[in-house]
DNA sequence: TTGTATGCGTTATCAG
DNA sequence: CTGATAACGCATACAA
């Protein structure tokens, strides 16, 4: 069945009358070789199909080019896409991503990470749970990097990447108010991610600051349907919100809908939304939806360059502004 | 800066005072160690935080329990959606997949392959593309396992897992006879993808043989705003369609939102409107679209099935049935 | 059941 | 610039 096949430097060698260490030497970049052995190692190995072996040489070298995204719920609009921009990242430093599944649970986070340790990975990118101290001190231990994406919560010696979530909100709030609006809310999932959490605190605190009420709503997973059902409990309230900040652009699209459809209101003349990440659908006709914008490339560049990059400290924190792309679902852009 | 501080089996062993071939063992499923011994490798091994090295491993085994996606613009929701499935479906049977990112170009599809092949990966699935035979007959030599998922192209040893698109196509037609519209247009990307050519093809094949005339567009990639701009094309032609075949849902999307805002009409009373793959998007309110649904999960496990269970015959093709989702978009339901 | 010895394909070191 | 040799961490055939 799995017929071995596979072909060794020793064979290039032999082929091409030279050591292995000389085909080890011709594909390790910044070897000195002659021209003369080179081109005829390259002969022989293209006559043979050969390939390095990774395997062996992350042995070696104790480092594997694997990096490890660990991650849930990867089939969301801002996650593949945030996904598409760090493996495309990490290919371009000839690194390959490791993609793997967790559910919510923090142990499965805990597998993740251990199975990235058994791989030798040269890093890991968490985007979704967070792992237990003890794991991630072993990461730390094993010389294994760690950077945490919107996870807002401190780890030694990780990279966390941010964005300015709270300052974001009070711009959320602003709009609003320059839209004449004052009843707010805020829609939330229940899941109580740090971010998503950060979002809602920091509108709240600014409303209040503003001597304004908040009607907070939480409901479900973070997901389209649950904007559905958080807005037909806003919407069914005595005093109906004139504006809804929505933890991220999927609850706002179920909202927007439920708001269209099942309610029959007008955006933004009677209903004003915003949302956060602006994924794609956020500029679709259907919602043209006014949202904060996670730089999703600049998240994946800062994420790798750290990687490749030696370290400014070790650990370190990097906040990044979220910019407010002005569509029609608020009144006044 | 990278410490070395990775924790052997030989440490294992002299900790827990046993060969380092018991602590091999111990790892190994279905090897036999005492309960004893086992016990005492376990104990050592949680207290130096000991994981197996992976890459040694694969290296003895020639299997190194990485599998290979490729696949290009990833962050599209079938694309994405059927990366979680396959991903989850791998770590079920303790592999893990590596994600590489592809252009259109299928050079860029063999650089895949060669990567693949140079980790040892124990298989690669095809999302995108298609390499070039030299590559494929590599990977089989090299006992590397082929999937290719709606390529629609014979590999010699590889498993073709493809949808009925064509037959898909007729039941579309169908559909549309039986709201009575009679002016009818397939909306298409200009990629040639053969899954969407095939689904083109069974259209206007089965409307030929009803005698009736369909209209074929054709532009830019296969995502919203070619719908947006094929939607323009259509619904401005002196006979305007009356129903719109979409190659995809995003490309439906795209139709739909265009039809409805910018030219004001009602679906399905004024047009009908079919799409493909059924992304989440289909089931939202704002556009409650009738597609064909790819069984993702489906797909998935065939896929890895296959790649675990040895082969029937080796090469093998596979043919799914895409179960056709009544919604809005299309008159009598 | 256990330990010993050997090999997997590389790269790094060092002598030439 | 080149070639021999020693690791790297693990699995396994073999002997005990």
């Amino acid at each position: 069945m799995n017929q071995k096949i596979f072909v060794s430097a020793k064979e290039v060698a032999d082929r091409a009358g030279v050591s292995r260490s000389a085909v080890s030497r011709t594909f390790t970049p910044g070897a000195s070789v002659s021209e003369e052995t080179r081109r005829r190692v390259m002969e022989a190995a293209e006559a043979l199909g050969y390939h390095v072996n990774h395997l062996a040489r992350g042995l070696m070298r104790n480092e594997s080019g694997l990096v490890c995204l660990i991650v849930s719920e990867m089939d969301t609009p801002y996650r593949s896409s945030l996904i598409r921009a760090i493996s495309h990242q990490l290919q371009s430093v000839s690194k390959v991503a490791m993609l793997i599944n967790t559910d919510r649970s923090d142990k499965s986070v805990d597998d993740a990470l251990r199975l990235a340790i058994s791989y030798r990975a040269d890093a890991s990118i968490i985007l979704s749970g967070m792992p237990d101290r003890s794991i991630t001190d072993l990461c730390m231990k094993s010389g294994q990097r760690l950077v945490l994406i919107n996870r807002d919560e401190e780890r030694e010696g990780a990279l966390m990447i941010n964005l300015h979530d709270r300052e974001a909100a009070r711009r959320a709030l602003i709009a609003f108010q320059r839209a004449g609006c004052s009843r707010l809310a805020f829609a939330n999932s229940d899941v109580g991610t740090p971010s998503l959490m950060a979002r809602e605190e920091g509108f709240v605190e600014a409303a209040d600051d503003a001597g304004i009420d908040v009607v907070v709503e939480r409901f479900g997973p973070t997901r389209y349907q649950s904007g559905v059902v958080l807005a037909q409990r806003l919407l069914t309230r005595e005093a109906r919100p004139e504006a809804i900040f929505c933890a991220n652009d999927l609850l706002a699209c179920g909202v927007l809908d439920t708001a269209r459809h099942q309610f029959k209101l007008a955006v933004p003349e009677e209903l004003c939304v915003i949302g956060f990440d602006d994924i794609e659908q956020s500029s679709w006709s259907s919602y043209e939806l006014t949202t904060f914008a996670q730089p999703v490339d600049l998240i994946a560049k800062e994420a790798v360059a750290w990687l490749t990059h030696p370290a400014p400290a070790d650990g370190t924190a990097s906040r990044i502004r979220a910019d407010l792309i002005w569509r029609g679902s608020v009144r006044g852009g």
